[in-house]
DNA sequence: CTTCTACTACCAGAATTTTCATATGCAGGG
DNA sequence: CCCTGCATATGAAAATTCTGGTAGTAGAAG
């Protein structure tokens, strides 16, 4: 396990190393935004442990350009004040976790942990559901060697299904999920994109098919 | 100034009102998320503070019924724990702040305060700049009586230059915002947006025009 | 001043998403 | 068993968004 910490006071990045050292993690330590970023965008780092206040670029804009060039390593923000101003900018900037100064030895070990922990599961880029499989990295559907594209919504809508089989899902629940719980969008949208759905399942001879559940939305069944 | 109290512990929710009460406001208090729910679908409150772990209904599902329904007063959640995955929770639900338990008179205020302020403002709901405007509970640009109708994207491209007048905003910006900080979209979509927005601008004979900074971005010009 | 190059404008078309209209089917009451 | 009314399915078209290509242009370099 290799973490980065990116934190301009001195003193207290090396007593981060010491404590993450003695925890048996091998730690890297910077003490600009700069370093922070040229270091994080390696990749290598299994949690990088990102203050906001630093030297030559902040720690939200370090964190900003990391998840833009997708490297998706766990960060835990540390910040000075609990502001919640900077909460929010760093969830809306892909921060995992945060941690408010001072803090004690106990939290910051639970916490590296549980951001490692997360990142130890396999994240599956695929489902499965009787005959057919739902791949995210291409966006497809496939059934013994067959293939068929699908579209974003047809993809979310599929992987809402896939990941909960056989358990209805109120129609309400993939607006909320998938256009988000202020949009104003209709349930046709949802019955137009699972009658999509089922003409690529048919194309593709599955036995899977999308059951509805009358007034209530739709679940997934392998009909063999 | 009106505020709601959504708090299952009697006590607690009494000595909520009691020190708000103190403080000038007025106040309502419920003990489950059912009434608090139809209490807050009148809108008629400047804040809701709003328990998660309650009867009935738990405070996240509440928040997201009421911002489905574009109920936007200003909610502060209490937590029970500072359990981070409330907080991401309710962040994705619309919550405006947290507060965990227990937690001091003093900080309380203050975000009420701040939460109460920040509505304060006035919400415009309409941008002006130069002879034109921005209206965006319709979606459309006008000048002197004309009216063109903006798409979504177009909208919030206007939207960002509009809020910034003369000020160059990088197309990096753009995207950032509008598409999100890992969308993979090219800097050309920016300029296929711009080009709607300047045929746009042009059919209404407006003297605004979008100018272009070479290699970072565009900006507003009123030309008269 | 000319040339070169990178950047920008914008068209045309593809893909996706959304809307609308209509057909069909289900369920309960008569 | 048939009606009626509401929910769902789906084709078709409209609207929006995105992509790729080409031509034009600004500004640097010579």
């Amino acid at each position: 396990m290799k973490i980065l910490v990116v934190e301009d006071e001195v003193a207290l990045a090396e007593a981060l190393s010491e404590i993450l050292k003695r925890n048996k993690y091998s730690v890297d330590a910077v003490y600009d935004g700069e370093d922070g970023l040229e270091f994080a965008m390696t990749g290598i780092y299994d949690c990088i442990i990102l203050d906001i206040m630093l030297p030559k670029m902040n720690g939200i804009d370090v964190l900003r350009i990391l998840r833009r060039k997708h490297i998706s390593t766990p960060v835990l923000l540390l910040t000075a004040k609990s502001e919640i101003e900077d909460k929010i900018n760093g969830l809306d900037s892909g921060a995992d976790d945060f941690l408010t100064k001072p803090f004690v030895t106990g939290e910051l070990l639970a916490r590296v942990r549980a951001l490692t922990r997360r990142r130890g599961e396999v994240v599956t880029d695929q489902f499965t559901f009787g005959d057919i499989a739902l791949n995210k990295s291409t966006f497809s559907l496939s059934r013994d060697g067959q293939f068929v594209k699908l579209s974003l919504k047809e993809y979310q809508i599929m992987e809402l299904l896939i990941a909960n089989p056989r358990q209805l899902i109120p129609k309400e629940r993939f607006i909320e999920k998938i256009w988000g719980y202020e949009s104003d969008v209709e349930y046709n949208n949802v019955e137009v994109y699972i009658s999509f759905l089922r003409k690529k399942l048919s194309a593709l001879e599955s036995t899977v098919i999308i059951k509805t559940a009358r007034g209530v939305g739709y679940f997934l069944e392998s009909g063999d």
